[in-house]
Order: C-alpha cells, then structure tokens, then sequence
DNA sequence: TATTCGCGGGG
DNA sequence: GTGTACGCGAATA
C-alpha cells in the first residue's frame, strides 16, 4: 500500500521502542505501519570500554566512517546500539562526562529512523507487512505490521481534512484575562472543513438556546468535544492563537474536570501543551496543529496581527465586533445578546478556518516538509536549522560521514563572538551618488549555492596546510580539493536542489496548468529555493553541527573576488562604468535609452561575462532602471522597467533601504518623498522637484495642508509618570489626562499629535489633532519644514547638488527661511487661567519677562503678551 | 547611532 | 522528548 506521511513517533512496550509512521493514502484513509525492529544508536571513535557494564547498550560494533572535519580518510568507528531512545542521553551524558566525543547522539528518534528509511514529511511512501501487530490503541483506519517500507514516487497529494477551533470564557474578574484556574468555558466553537453529520459547524456551550448544541456541565461539554473531534477525525486542527491560548486552556480545564485530554489518533497518548521558549505548542499524535495567527505573523507583513485585523486585510471580511468587556453581559443577558455571543464565537473559528483554506496557507508548509524531510507539523515551528540539519543528516550519512552532535551553550558562545569578529560578508561597490539614466541591473544567479558548486566547498573538502592534494585555493586562502578527486557532500545536494528547481520552473511554464497543480509546483520550486539559499547561512550559524568559519569565509571571500572582478572586466572589455553593486548584483551604466537595444546590450554583457565567470557561475541580465538615484550603499531609489512574460515591459519604482513609513515621520512626509522622488525620476527635472518641494512649504505656511497628513502616532509604553525625557505623546496624554481622564490615552495606545505653535518645547507642544480642529489651533509649520520634511529631502536633494539654501531661499521674494522666522512667531491665544500664568513675553522677539517693563513694550519695540505653557496669551482669567 | 528591552495574540 | 529557542519597535546608553 501507499500513502503520504502526517506523523510518525515511537511507543514503549517492554522498555522497547515500536516506530508508528501514520499517513493518509489516496483515498483519504488513515494508515497507520508499526516497526517493531528498529533500535537506537549512535556512534563514538574512542572510549567503548567505558560501555561494558552499561545496562542500556545492546551491542558495539567495529565501523568504518567518515567525520565532518576536513579532508581525510575515513576511520575506524563504533556504532553503539541502545535498547530504549529514552536512554540515550544518559548514556551519552556519561561518555561526554569522560572526556569522550560522540557522534549523532542527539538525533530525535523518529528522525533517526525515518533517515534511515529514506521517508519524509508529507512524503509517499510504499509498506507492505502483516495485521495484527501490538498497535496499541492508535486509532487508524489501516493498521499494520511494517515489512518493508520505502520512499515512492510522489503524487498529488492526499486530501486532509481540517477542523477550525475557538473557545470562550467568562473572566471571574471583569476586565482581566481568563484564567483557566477559575474561569471555566462556556462555548466551543468548532467549524469543519467538509461536512460532519450534516453539519458545517457547531457551538457546544453550558447554556440552552442561540442555537447551541447544549451541555449540562462543563465537564459534558469537553467530553463531547473529545467525542466529536474523534468522530470528525481531522488531520489539521487550526485556530487563531490556539497555541498559546484556547489549547492549553481546553487542556487545563480538562484535567480540572477529571478528563483525559485524548483527541489525537492514539488514546493511550494524551494531547500535551509544552511551554517552548516563550510560547506553548500543543502536540497530538496524528494530527497537525496549525496555529493560523503564528503562520499570518510570519507569512504577512501587517501592522497588527489582531483577528479583526487580520480577516478586515486579507480575507476583505469583517468580524462582528464584541468587546471583551461585553463577554460577560453577553453571557448572562436575554436570548438576544446571549446569540450574539454565539455567533461571535462560531464567526472567530470559521475565520481561521478561512485563513487555512482561502489563503491556501498550507502550501509553502507541505512543500518545504517535502523538499526537507521533515515532518509538517516542523516545518510549522521549527526554523530553517532544523530542515537544513535533517537534510544534511540524511545526506552525509549516505555518503559515509556521521555528523558532530550540536555544540554545547559554550562553545556556541565561542562561535558566536568569532563569527562577529572573523566573518566577512559580501561587497558593496561604492555608488556613484548622482541621477544616472539608462542603468542595466545584473545579478549572479543563486550566487553563493552557485559558488559552493563551482569551487566544490564543503566542510568535507577542506583542506588542511600541507596536505598534498590537488586543490584549489580560494582567495581567502582556504583550498579545497579538487572535483576530480572527491565531490564535496554540499556540493552534490546543491547540484540536484538546483536542477531539480529548474525542472520544476519548466513545468510550471506548461500551458493550461490546472490551479491546484500549479500551486504545489510553484511551492516547490519555492522551497528548492529557499532551502538552497539556506546552506550557506547555515555554515556560518554558532549552532550547526557543520559550523566552520574557515569555509563560511572561503565562499564569501569568492563572491567579493568576481563582483570585483566582473566590475573590472565590464569596464575594462565595454568602457561602461559600474555604478552600484551589492554582493551579487551590479548596476551598469550604458548609452542609448531604448528599451529594446539596451536589453540587447544586457543580454550580450551578461553572455561575455558568463563565459569568463568559473565554473557554472552565470551573471544574468536582470531589468533596467530607466533612472537611478543611488543616495549610499544600500539605498537608493530607481525607475525599473522590467519584462513581462509577454515580452511587454512593466515600469516601477523601486525603493531600497528607504524608510518612507516611520511612525515618526507623518503622513506628509512619506508622500512629499514621494512625490518628489518621482518627479526626478520620471522626468528628470530637479528644478521642478525643487519647485514642487517649496509649493509644499507654501501651502504649509498657509495652513493648507489637511491635518490628518501631519499627524505623527506613538504608542505609549509604560506609565507617562516614569518616562525619564520629555516627549511629544506623553506630554500630549498627560494634557488629555487632565482635561478628560475618561477618555485620555493609556498605557498600550497609539496616541496621534500634531505640534502647534507656540512657546516652550517642541514636547510640549503637542496636541490632539480633534483639539487643533475645534478651538482652530495653528500648526507649527515651521517644525513640519524643518524636522520633517527637510532631513530626508535634503538628502536626496544633496545627491543631485542642490543644497539646503535653494531649497529654502528664493531671489526675488520673501524666501522660504523668511517665512520660516515669521512663522515661528507664537501664535497668541486668547484667555488663560492665573495658573497657567508664569510671566510676561514679547512676541516680537521672544524674550521673556518675570514683570511687565515699565515701557509696556519690549525694547525691540515688540507688544508683550502674558506667557503660560500654552503659549503666550492675550488675557487671564481670574 | 548601536544595543538592550518588552511584548505580541487570546478572553 | 536521543528536544527546542522569535522578531520587531521602543527605550536606553
């Protein structure tokens, strides 16, 4: 039979271990293979004699294997087979107590075993073998005795059935969070992804009416939650944050109630919820938990990850909105409100359930779980580490090597800090910083995975000093033995990760591909990538088993080497001049400015260049910037036009290491840069870019710019009181405070102000945009030219030689630097209390008075004003 | 300007 | 479970 892998663990029976590899077969039914004959191992090169007596240890034996530490033959091993996995950190504690290295002696069990069978996450695989095994009380469709077992040809994937969770509690304490100490659950909500018993979902609750399915107790209520999630039999159980709350909570309560937490496909294992690092993750055996707020956090990029948030953004659906304070009135009110919390419940799982199918957010998941081997419910939590490890483990062990276990928190300590201080990354051509027209974008295709290919670099390869051996030499000195000699292991897995991407990328050009195919080929070529890319990085992580800077450097120092070296021969062999250049790109300038020759130059300079590049190195012609505007290394702004499938061209702008959306930066800001930035690009024309830059100014000065644009939000962190420095939001929310505590900020919000003017600090000066509108406050115009607007223009501006006195000056009226000290003149309000009160101001000048002057004037001749903080003032009231 | 600190989501 | 281990904006030096 076949079917695709879900999960796979092991039981004890007698102390021995008994592998289960659970999957779901075409057909969608759940099969289930048990191993009974396959035990722990790992290895060591010295030291056994130590082992004698040891009450865990089965066997040693004589082995012949390669290590990971260079070139150099292999050497006389022995393979340590244990009884129980469980054991094995004991035994090899005991040997690294003595002094001894072990080898693979950290290797999760399941792992170890699917390595060795060559099976994989969401992999097919073929078994045959026997019925009536001890299969304990796993709950399968198909259970057997595994024979045989191994990887088969894969196919469409097997259909997974999901079901989508969301419970509620009533806080015991209004306003706080609900412990699962006291708060019991009243409502479960639960949505399945095909119809279960007629049913799309259903609402379990400790209350009659609203259209729940009603329980007399709590304790009822999780029984048949059990029952029905046994019955419905899901392979993915998502919901929005279930991870770190609604699971472990269901949890809790369950054992507060004297029931089993058992819903997983085996009821002998109970689902558990393990606090990893900072954050829990639940397991159940059989079955994926897909939290679906952990995957939109890492797959999306959006300001807040709330699920109104989420489902308003990308699902375009808006949620019922019930304020939590309302739960509890909602729960204990009429049969109208008791619905609506109902329905609010029923709407936040069919919300994550959304998330899992209309998104399709399972994709990149499955493929990266079959591109790496491991299993899918990994490829969830655990990071690149644990996909690059698990592969490379099964790669070197077919090639003979037995991997180094993980170092230890010092030696990661060690690493970390010679990483920082020895590791050198890729180089960066000095811009040419001024508006450059018909610029061609190059990059190295997959440089440094092309790289490691090319020189055969591998932590196999190395070679020592004075080892004779035909080799190459790096140019960071390090040497690796030549290809004829011996294929690196790095190199061999990048050779068929790349070929098989561009095998992938050829189907997926095929016409009238269908959707869903489409989607599983465009995952994998993803993953292909992604995984390919990773290697490198992975060489120089503190935490690799592979760590090794020497050959960490040795591939960037060869990336340093031919960017330079391609500048230098497209110079040399062209007369173009290399604009800019970052790691594994270079920006050409080059004559002409049609679309069409200037293609036809990239395509003939990335063809020369490719044939004097080693070994499968391949510059590619990438796009054109019509215009560049390179600022420093790392930013600059471009007008690309780049191919269509079609052959059509597509222009842009493309915008790097440009920060144009800083919440300290207001809305005008960002649009004025852009704006600006456009017209120098679009049209070339600096001098209307200036003209524009001091319309804006006017307008400014004249108070024409709508309030919401010049409106800079921050979020309140911590009590105003302990703020040490002053700043504009807590300033702002102290005034609120004062002038309405029911509504003014907290702690947790994201106060948006607008600076006024007036006297005193710029801090103080903040104020409610709604504040501004009702009592006709004027801006500070003068703040928003000169501490918004002019940093990051003057920036672009200097690149292109126009310095901040053309922007702010004009010959032949009133300039802007003018306007600027006449608009910094406070504005006068009317009426102040005596306590806002604290002396006597000239608004002409500025200076300051404790007692009016006698003149009644100011010496420059100024009117004086009554000074308060909030600004000087016309009277004051008594 | 670089480095450390804090918190997210959920009810 | 032969474990693992965040990431970004704000605050602070």
């Amino acid at each position: 039979m076949e079917f695709q892998v879900l999960d796979v663990d092991y039981m004890l029976v007698d102390e021995k271990p008994i592998v289960r590899v659970l999957g779901k077969t075409a057909e969608g039914k759940v099969a289930c293979g048990f191993c009974e004959d396959y035990v722990p191992y790992f290895y060591v090169g010295t030291g056994v004699d130590l082992l004698k007596d040891n009450p865990h240890v089965v066997s040693v034996e004589k082995v012949t294997r390669n290590v990971v530490m260079g070139y150099q033959p292999p050497r006389d091993m022995y393979k340590i087979t244990l009884r129980n996995p469980a054991r094995t950190p004991e035994v090899r504690d005991f040997l690294k107590s003595k002094g001894i290295v072990p080898y693979e002696a950290d290797i999760l069990f399941k792992y170890r075993y699917m390595a060795d069978k060559g099976l994989g996450g969401m992999g097919w695989v073929k078994a045959d073998g026997t019925r009536g095994v001890n299969t304990g009380t796993t709950q399968a469709d198909i259970k057997f005795g595994i024979g045989k077992i191994a990887p088969a040809k894969d196919r469409e994937n097997a259909p997974l059935r999901v079901m989508a969770l969301d419970i509620e509690c009533v806080p015991v304490v209004p306003g706080a969070l609900p412990t699962a100490e006291k708060d019991p659950v009243v409502l479960i909500s639960i949505v399945f992804g095909e119809p279960y018993n007629g049913m799309s979902s259903a609402v379990l609750g400790t209350r009659q009416g609203g259209g729940v399915h009603a329980l007399d107790s709590e304790k009822e209520m999780l029984e048949e939650f059990i029952r029905i999630v046994e019955g419905f039999d899901p392979d993915i159980i998502t919901g929005y944050n279930i991870n770190n709350f609604d699971l472990p909570y269901l949890l809790d309560r369950m054992r507060r109630n004297g029931v089993r937490p058992v819903f997983g496909r085996c009821t002998q294992k109970a689902v558990t919820s393990r606090k990893v690092g900072l954050r829990y993750k639940a397991t159940i055996f059989g079955r994926v938990v897909v939290d679906s707020y952990e995957i939109v956090k890492k797959d999306f990029s959006l300001k807040r990850y709330d699920l109104n948030t989420v489902a308003e953004q990308l699902l375009k659906q808006s949620k019922a909105s019930v304020k939590h304070s309302e739960i509890e009135k909602l729960w204990k009110g009429g049969i109208e409100d008791f619905t609506r919390l109902v329905e609010y419940c029923r709407q936040d799982s069919v919300l994550a359930m959304n998330l899992v199918k209309a998104l399709n957010i399972m994709d990149k998941y499955v493929a990266l779980a079959k591109v790496s081997g491991i299993l899918l419910q990994d490829t969830i939590g655990a990071g690149e580490t644990t996909r690059i490890e698990h592969y490379l483990l099964r790669e070197f062990n077919r090639a003979g090597y037995v991997m180094p276990c993980k170092p230890d928190p010092k030696e990661v300590g060690q690493r970390e800090t010679r990483s920082m201080e020895e590791l050198k990354g890729g180089f960066v051509i000095d811009p040419s910083k001024k508006l450059h027209s018909s610029v061609l974008v190059f990059d190295f295709r997959a440089m440094y995975p092309s790289i490691i290919r090319t020189f055969n670099i591998c932590p196999t390869t190395l070679v020592a000093g004075n080892v004779g051996v035909k080799a190459v030499e790096t140019p960071s000195g390090a040497r690796f033995v030549d290809k004829d000699v011996m294929e690196g292991v790095l190199p061999r897995i990048l050779e068929r990760m790349m070929k098989q991407r561009m095998l992938v990328q050829k189907k997926l050009k095929a016409n009238g591909l269908d959707p869903d195919r489409r989607r599983v080929l465009y995952g994998e070529q993803w993953a292909l990538k992604i995984m390919a890319n990773a290697f490198y990085g992975h060489i120089g992580y503190a935490r690799a088993r592979i760590y090794d800077l020497v050959v960490a450097n040795a591939i960037t120092a060869c990336g340093r080497d031919i960017i330079q070296n391609t500048k230098k021969l497209i110079e040399e062999k062209y007369g173009y001049s290399v604009v800019y250049g970052d790691t594994d790109s270079v920006m050409v300038h080059v004559d002409g400015d049609d679309l069409e020759n200037m293609a036809e130059i990239g395509r003939e300079v990335s063809g020369y260049i490719t044939k004097q590049l080693p070994g499968i190195m391949e510059l590619q012609f990438e796009k054109i910037f019509k215009r560049f505007l390179p600022l420093a290394k790392k930013r600059y702004f471009a007008l690309y036009a780049s191919r269509n499938d079609d052959g059509s061209w597509k222009e842009g702008i493309e915008m790097k290491g440009v920060e144009t959306v800083r919440r300290d930066w207001c809305g005008l800001v960002s649009d004025t840069v852009k704006d600006v930035v456009e017209i120098i690009l679009k049209k070339e024309d600096t001098k209307e870019a200036v003209r524009y830059f001091k319309g804006l100014a006017e307008k400014l000065l004249k108070g024409e710019i709508p309030i919401q644009k010049l409106v800079i939000t921050k979020t309140i962190t911590k009590q105003p009181r302990s703020y040490a420095g002053m700043q504009p939001h807590i300033e702002l929310a102290k005034k609120m405070q004062a002038r309405s505590p029911g509504e003014a900020p907290g702690i947790g919000d994201r106060v948006g102000y607008v600076i006024v003017k007036g006297m005193g600090l710029v801090s103080k000066r903040a104020e409610d945009p709604a504040y501004i509108l009702e009592r006709g406050l004027q801006v500070d115009s003068r703040y928003y030219i000169e501490n918004q607007l002019m940093p990051p223009l003057e920036r672009i501006f200097k690149v292109l030689g126009i310095g901040r006195s053309e922007l702010l000056g004009n010959g032949r009226q009133l300039g802007v630097f003018e306007r600027l000290r006449e608009a910094a003149k406070p504005q006068v309000i009317g009426e102040i209390g005596l306590g806002d009160f604290n002396g006597f101001l000239c608004i002409g000048c500025n200076k300051s008075y404790r007692m009016m002057p006698l003149a009644g004037v100011c010496d420059c001749g100024g009117a004086i004003k009554f000074s308060s903080t909030r600004g000087p003032a016309e009277a004051i009231v008594v």
